[in-house]
RNA sequence: GCGCCCGUAGCUCAACCGGAUAGAGCAUCGGCCUUCUAAGCCGAAUGUUGCAGGUUCGAGUCCUGCCGGGCGCGCCA
């Protein structure tokens, strides 16, 4: 149990033994009110919980705050507390208290600000999803990263979670896809195609094509293109996709799309692997339809009466659960929507045991939230077991200059050459530096940069710094004893070892915070801060002293800097360096 | 037109169920390397939190209206 919740839990058993106040319907959320001080002049640790007793109870809050003050029974790890301002209760930590934490951190190493897993909510965690239709791009690393980060610190904080892509491989645009590899297939045999406006036009296809193994020889173009409408694009796409199925054979084609699809899905796997994002579960969509789960979802909304026939489609009452209208799940044509899928999709997640679900979207799909979590109340889930968290759009900038891009066209930068122009470190840190509510400006040229702008260097050259320190170290034929230096944290009464200390002690908390408020940012602020502390002792004061007592102190406190700063970037996904 | 999100320093952004004097970085200005990496440190300056009301002991945070920006409103996926 981290400091914040040993305060909060003294406080509560405080107040439950006051008679007069422990009736309170305020008590009941006690433990989240006392949070951290902005200003150290107000100690460590502070709660308004008088302030918010005073109404119900009727009574001045700075008297409730002396009684509560007077009720409190002696702790080791309180120095001192007391009355500020309005009736805010300040508790300042004894250095008992640091000296534990720090210790514990060098004790706990790796498992530092690792709380215990708890069998309950079983969480699963989707994101990404990005349409197997080509390589992913920039706003999916956002995505990625943002999704990777909050496993990280859902796990961190406790929680059991399960990662997984929902593989869109069903559907329209698997033949638009195998339609617009086909004919760069015909193209690079010699024809001459003329390349419709809804295919997908990206270079990648013609790469794709290159490698597709089925044998197309007996196609000829010209009947492929025979009898195409002129004027509706989507028209022309279909009718091309009819051709190709009739000419080839549905087997053949069927091979074909089934091949384009391996071929963009194993890179999208790689290009993740690779940014150290990795998932749990790859859900086909198809498997929906294979496995007869969109027929078991439909069956269990007839049978709970919540499906009608209109105009020759089926709809689904979606406004009975809050949607703004009615939803078909299966059209005139007899053909199930995307919509049948995901609410089976969303309710085979619940059958298969998982308790909550978060779905990482983009912004874009915010108007898709209210019937997902409808389909999952008619089908007797409680809505609020599905949380969505939107993420905006990601806009880079390369020397002050804004890159435009369009999906359609397939002009845009890839994830995999923003990994390669910045590096993934500084990738996974740029995406979650900030809210995913925000949109993200990301600059390339800082990104890359090897000063003192960039972020993530700041953090990394922290630790790479203490690591130096331990070299030099051996090379002046000094040595660190991690027992004598905890025994000896007493010695350490400098500001920035004070500071230092509490910081490192804050670990634990901000990571349940940014677990809790599914926030990564806060991990990030809280990094830069501890290097900053980190970088100003050190250019403050000596590590490697004569004093065999005082540098080993020093020099477990910065071990223990060292073990946060490395644990902290492992959440989020980026290298902590020996050297730099 | 209706719905969701956003609006904080010159720029990019933080701010933990509402809490104390709204904080960082960049940019700007001035200092610090014969001493563990100057990819660093120290200092200076920076605000009508889009506007107007309301609730509250207390509002950047909650409510209402307006202004500006993004997105969404299909028997597409």
């Amino acid at each position: 149990m981290h400091l914040k919740n040993e305060i909060a839990k003294l406080l509560e058993l405080t107040l439950s033994g006051m008679s007069d106040l422990s009736d309170a319907p305020e008590i009941a959320s006690t433990h989240t009110t006392v949070e951290r001080t902005r200003d150290p002049r107000h100690g460590d640790f502070t709660t308004n919980i008088a302030m918010r007793l005073a109404k119900s109870a009727g009574r001045n809050p700075r008297e409730i705050a002396q009684a509560i003050i007077d009720a409190l029974p002696q702790n080791e790890l309180i120095d001192k507390v007391e009355i500020a301002g309005p009736g805010f209760i300040n508790f300042h930590v004894s250095s008992i208290a640091s000296h534990r934490e720090v210790a514990g951190i060098l004790a706990s190493g790796q498992r530092y600000g690792r709380q215990e897993t708890r069998a309950t909510p079983k969480i699963l965690l989707e994101f990404v999803s990005a349409n197997p239709t080509g390589p992913l791009h920039v706003g999916h690393g956002r995505h990625a990263s943002y999704g990777a980060t909050l496993g990280n610190l859902l796990e961190a904080a406790g929680f059991k979670v399960d990662r997984e892509y929902y593989v869109n491989d069903a559907g329209r645009q698997m033949d638009i896809l195998g339609v617009s590899v086909l004919l760069r297939m015909l193209e690079a045999g010699g024809s001459t195609v003329r390349f419709p406006d809804a295919g997908y036009k990206g270079e990648y296809i013609r790469e794709i094509a290159a490698n597709i193994t089925e044998d197309i020889s007996n196609l000829d173009p010209l009947e492929l293109f025979k009898g195409l409408p002129t004027d509706d694009k989507e028209e022309i796409i279909s009718a091309l996709i009819a051709n190709a199925e009739r000419l080839l054979g549905d087997d053949s084609f069927g091979k074909l799309r089934r091949q384009a699809l391996e071929s963009i899905l194993s890179d999208i796997k790689d290009d993740l692997a690779e940014f150290g994002v990795v998932f749990d579960r790859w859900f086909s969509e198809q498997s929906l339809t294979d496995d007869k789960l969109i027929d078991d979802a439909l069956a269990v909304l007839k049978k709970r009466q919540m499906l009608y026939e209109k105009d020759g489609a089926t709809w689904f009452r979606a406004t009975d659960f809050g949607d703004e209208k009615d939803r078909v799940v299966v059209r005139e044509n007899g053909k199930k929507t995307y919509f049948a899928s995901d609410i089976a999709y969303h309710y085979g997640k619940r059958e298969r045991g998982y308790d909550h679900l978060i779905d990482i979207l983009g912004s874009d799909h915010h108007g898709y939230i209210a019937r997902v979590r409808a389909g999952l109340e008619a089908m007797g889930y409680a809505g609020d077991s599905l949380e969505v968290e939107l993420v905006q759009f990601v806009t880079l900038y390369r020397a002050g200059e804004k890159l435009q891009m369009s999906t359609r066209s397939g002009e845009f930068v890839t994830l995999r050459q923003l990994r390669e122009d910045v590096g993934n470190d500084a990738a996974r840190f740029f995406y979650v530096m900030r809210s995913n509510d925000q949109h993200l400006d990301f600059d390339m040229e800082l990104a890359k940069s090897r000063s003192n702008d960039n972020p993530v260097y700041y953090i990394q050259y922290a630790h790479a710094r203490v690591a130096s320190v331990f070299r030099q170290l051996e090379e002046k034929a000094f040595t660190y004893q991690q027992a004598e230096g905890i025994s000896a944290f007493a010695m350490l009464t400098e500001s920035h070892e004070k500071a230092l200390m509490t910081s490192l002690s804050r670990y634990p908390e901000v990571i349940e915070l940014a677990a809790v408020n599914r926030a990564p940012q806060h991990l990030v602020h809280y990094l830069r801060d501890v290097a900053n502390e980190l970088h100003s002792y050190y250019n403050a004061h000596q590590f490697i002293v004569e004093d065999d007592d005082l540098r080993n102190a020093r020099l477990a406190l910065i071990d223990a800097t060292r073990i946060v700063i490395a644990n902290g970037l492992g959440i989020i996904g980026v290298s902590a360096p020996e050297a730099m």
